[in-house]
DNA sequence: CTGAAAGCGCTAACAA
DNA sequence: TTGTTAGCGCTTTCAG
């Protein structure tokens, strides 16, 4: 059933029943109720492939995830796809976890034909302004979330939305230390990441630096974003370290994970060991006792990066380069000592 | 760039570059190196709009989640899309929260040019003939995951992964029974879903009758699958009925948010209050403390997922209806009374 | 307001 | 082993 079927059985050319599919004003209203209403009975959807492939307006939008597909983004994401559907565009998901960032989203954006891409997670540092115009050339908009961009050069149609992930780790540690803690250990999520990881790493090392406390490598775990490994680590590392006595996880899941650990080791969670996490989870808020964390405004994020892409792509607005607050949530999982 | 453009830089036809672009063996490998070079050189890559136009053999399989995006689909979403992705396709997601199913399934089909489709959710139910017919003329794989088909009527290409419902939550209510509780209230998403909810709420008064306990229409409880409206629900609940000693959640999520009231309250959890949940999502088992649950495989059912449709599309195997076994995993949220 | 026809980038049948 | 060519279903000039 294409548009020439329908064309026949309503007795008109296929450019009207193109122009009925497309809402163009200049259509009898008898003619095109007709249309519609064959349309209905033979239960016709147009073919996107067809239409895409001689359109520009394309009406696809990729969403890029790099690395782990971890709950934070699972959530921006879930928020990201009602946002992208409203707006009547399709939206396509690609994973990848080489490290050819620019690559592989200019690969996904021609073989897609995408007018638009949302990125989660990325390095997309050390980029040459070669392989930014290779994007821009493209004529998409692009943009970067939760992603550490060191660079933000004017290219057009090129937007991020971050926080200011040192600042923000170097709160949470300065938050343990105001605590009385001097031995605090770092969850990390896997030791190449370059990105945001890296950034609350320096944070932390920074926050240590200024407060006097020494920076011990072996205080540096590694999660991987998730509840089993981070409560492995934690396991491990602290009946061998007794003397810590406050984590620092860069995400909330390993914060839980850390937080079983240290129960399952007969500690109290907040009395006998503090913790804090990252994100703003609703399982930090949710968790016994809740976990203090750093919250990153989820929710607009998601919504902005929508509304960032179609304001490029549909008012030609500027990109922009946004960075939010993000807020430091006291739970039960801290305490002064 | 397209293939005209490849194929005069090469000096060659269309059909070659397209025969290369297609690994056809019938191609020198002189030939095909030199073009490979030169799509490579020109960052070339095919037009996935006029491959599938042209092709019946699209390569794009389509997942379509039904009504709230909850974190146990996010969890299936991940691991599907990883086998989709390995195996060539392209993952394209949709939404809805209609009563259309069968309407919904159709359009995304036909429009994404769709050759299989996973569905998460759904009710499916009271389907008649005509409409599976209108699918299963379009000659897609579909299968049905965590959806509650009562007739599984052989239309070929059409399989299903499920769990028994009924008789899962049966056993989670009669756990609770077994362990001495009177009086248990049960957190349902919401009141329309008919397809697997309404079973879990079956299987929960099909226990209570039973054990001759009498099933009480205010002992049902509302959470939306959401910590928050869960915890909101419990909350509001417990102030009332202090005669409750149990509560069966249907899924993790809304158990959590039950868990972290009944703490909030001031009773302990697992001691005062006892609560199981349903789904075995990780967090059920990081809780503090642990949260008895009913295992979903959902890896399993990922994995199976993806397989069975590989094999309805590649190798021409025949639909099944597969139900998954779960397990009651203890944690530390039940006591007995 | 409507129809005819060109062509988007690609694949595959056919011819060489 | 390779090139030529006819469409796939749609949008969009350009004429009427």
């Amino acid at each position: 059933m294409n548009i020439k079927d329908i064309a026949q059985i309503a007795g008109v050319g296929v450019s009207t029943v193109s122009r009925v599919l497309n809402n163009h004003p200049d259509v009898k209203t008898e003619t095109r109720d007709k249309v519609l209403a064959i349309m209905k009975e033979n239960n016709y959807v147009p073919n996107n492939s067809a239409r895409v492939l001689k359109q520009t307006n394309t009406k696809n939008i990729g969403v890029l995830v790099r690395g782990v597909f971890n709950p934070f983004f699972s959530e921006l994401l879930k928020k990201i796809s009602v946002g992208v559907e409203a707006a009547g565009y399709t939206m396509i998901i690609e994973h990848y976890s080489n490290e050819d960032d620019i690559d592989t989203l200019v690969g996904f954006i021609k073989e897609k034909r995408l007018q638009g891409v949302i990125c989660l997670g990325g390095n997309f540092i050390n980029l040459s302004d070669e392989s930014f115009e290779s994007v821009t050339a493209l004529n998409v908009g692009i943009i970067l979330v939760s992603v550490d961009m060191r660079r933000q050069s004017n290219f057009k149609r090129f937007s991020s939305i971050s926080i200011h992930n040192l600042t923000a780790a170097y709160e949470a540690t300065q938050y343990l230390i105001h605590k009385g803690h001097q031995n605090i250990a770092i969850l990390l999520g896997d030791a190449c990441d370059l990105g945001i990881g890296k950034r609350r790493y320096e944070g932390y090392k920074k926050a240590l630096k200024e407060y006097n406390l020494a920076f011990k490598e072996e205080y540096t775990l590694y999660g991987y974003f998730d509840f089993e490994k981070a409560y492995k680590a934690v396991q491990a590392f602290l009946t061998k370290h007794k003397e810590v006595t406050a984590f620092f996880a860069i995400s909330d899941s390993m914060a839980v994970g850390a937080a079983k650990a240290i129960s399952d080791l007969g500690y109290q969670i907040g009395k006998d060991i503090s913790i804090i996490g990252f994100d703003g989870m609703d399982i930090a808020k949710f968790y016994n006792p809740s976990i203090t964390t750093i919250k990153q405004p989820k929710e607009e994020m998601a919504k902005l990066s929508v509304e960032l892409l179609l304001g490029i792509l549909e008012r030609d607005l500027p990109n922009q380069h946004v960075f939010l607050d993000v807020k430091l949530l006291e739970g039960g999982s801290c305490t002064a000592i």
